[in-house]
DNA sequence: CGCATTGCAAGAGCAGTGCTCTCATTTGTT
DNA sequence: AACAAATGAGAGCACTGCTCTTGCAATGCG
């Protein structure tokens, strides 16, 4: 972050964050695809092409907000996950990260749609949105990573016998965890499936939960979200 | 269906689902959000006031598009599992079902990302859309109802075994298959609370593919997805 | 200090949107 | 033939994202 010199500099990015919260909190009511430009500036009390001084566009605008959404779920994860106190009950600091994750997920549902939902068309994520946006798998990989590293876990659910080996498929994956974490994981290209699959599980889950496609088939949400992660903890050998 | 008597009633028909098709083929360049009601009155070559003759709102219009997508879909998923000469082969089946799911995925994203993305804001699915909606996974359901019906299936993957009773959090779905199946599910809570899983682990998977959340981790999309349900059905004991 | 440069907000305007209302015409029924 | 209902066109309202021009104020420099 550049440190605010001159008044102006520092108006800026005031005013920034102003738009900022501003449009964040319209997100809160009305649905990324129903976000306008123009109420946001009203809100701040500026006319709709002053806001252009500091987003070139709507998109830039929802990109923004999208690094927010990520940060802020990622947060609200690592923050749940650390406050486990006992750091070697993996499955607790599992349940801990997923709890937190569909804990701000249904508290920002707006915000879920936006980062999980339909890409608001013709766009394409910037490379700026990355980052944040592997919080949350980062830190369930490092549990998974430590469990099976501390000789606790089991071995997660074997694939059939008809399954050929899924190295190939999550290279890079592979070569993404290797990179920010120093353990070896290239004698457990299942494991390492697994993980992709499990991550995939529990936002499947979510956007089930959130989107109406579990109605009539699910009673109690929380409930069956609790059973879920448990059972795909089971899958990744955390759980026993 | 009724039939058409008069020319009048002819013709609506006929505008009818030529403004239908018209708006499918809008969506399949633009997205559901950029749909535009005008745009597809010109398409037809009518001003944008007479299509409310024909749909009552552009919502209205969303949702004939939705089922008509959940219609597409559970079509050609069940031509394509029902293309499996031999019905005890239940892996093959399964296969094949989710095969036709992704294909038909992802050749029409964005009646995909219709009917599995995010909700368009302020709009609540009408009674209309359950019943189109629930063929892919009624079909699936079918298959793993077969399967352990004949004997051939394995038990599921059990749970751990701090896991709770599931019978609770999957009441409904039970009370769903029990509606259109004459098997008794009664005894299977664990297979129901797996077949959920499943459901949403399969949507899950191809959201993140469509939706670009793969980007970086997974290389080879169709073989990721292929391992995925391959071991999805070993979870729930379909292959061994 | 004075001046030129730059940053910024406002306003008008363009092309587009969903939707409503009125009006004339066509179609079907009595 | 007379009436009623259905239909399409057009104008219009309130809104959107975005661009361009204009005037003002803060800034940096000689």
């Amino acid at each position: 972050m550049v440190v605010a010199r001159t008044a102006r500099e520092r108006a800026r990015v005031e005013i920034t964050a102003e738009i900022l919260a501003a449009a964040r909190a319209q997100l809160g009511e009305v649905g990324p695809s129903q976000l306008s430009l123009r109420a946001v500036a009203r809100e701040v009390g500026m006319v709709s092409s002053a806001v252009y001084r500091y987003f070139a566009s709507r998109d830039e605008l929802l990109t923004a907000l999208i690094i927010a959404a990520y940060d802020e779920l990622g947060a609200a994860a690592e923050a749940a996950e650390e406050a486990v106190e006992d750091r070697t009950d993996h499955l607790a600091r599992w349940m801990a990260t997923c709890r937190a994750t569909r804990e701000w997920a249904i508290s920002h549902p707006h915000d879920y749609a936006l980062i999980y939902g339909s890409p608001v068309p013709g766009y394409a994520a910037p490379q700026d949105t990355v980052m944040p946006a592997t919080r949350v798998i980062v830190r369930l990989v490092e549990i998974i990573v430590a469990a099976h590293g501390s000789g606790t876990a089991a071995e997660s659910t074997q694939p059939p016998a008809t399954a050929a080996d899924p190295s190939g498929v999550v290279a890079d994956a592979m070569a993404f965890i290797a990179e920010r974490s120093d353990v070896d994981l290239e004698a457990l290209p299942e494991l390492v499936m697994r993980t992709l699959m499990v991550w995939s599980a529990i936002f499947g889950t979510l956007s089930f939960e959130l989107f109406g496609h579990l109605k009539g088939s699910v009673s109690d949400y929380e409930g069956y979200f609790e059973q879920t992660v448990l059972r795909l903890a089971g899958d990744l050998g955390l759980a026993e």
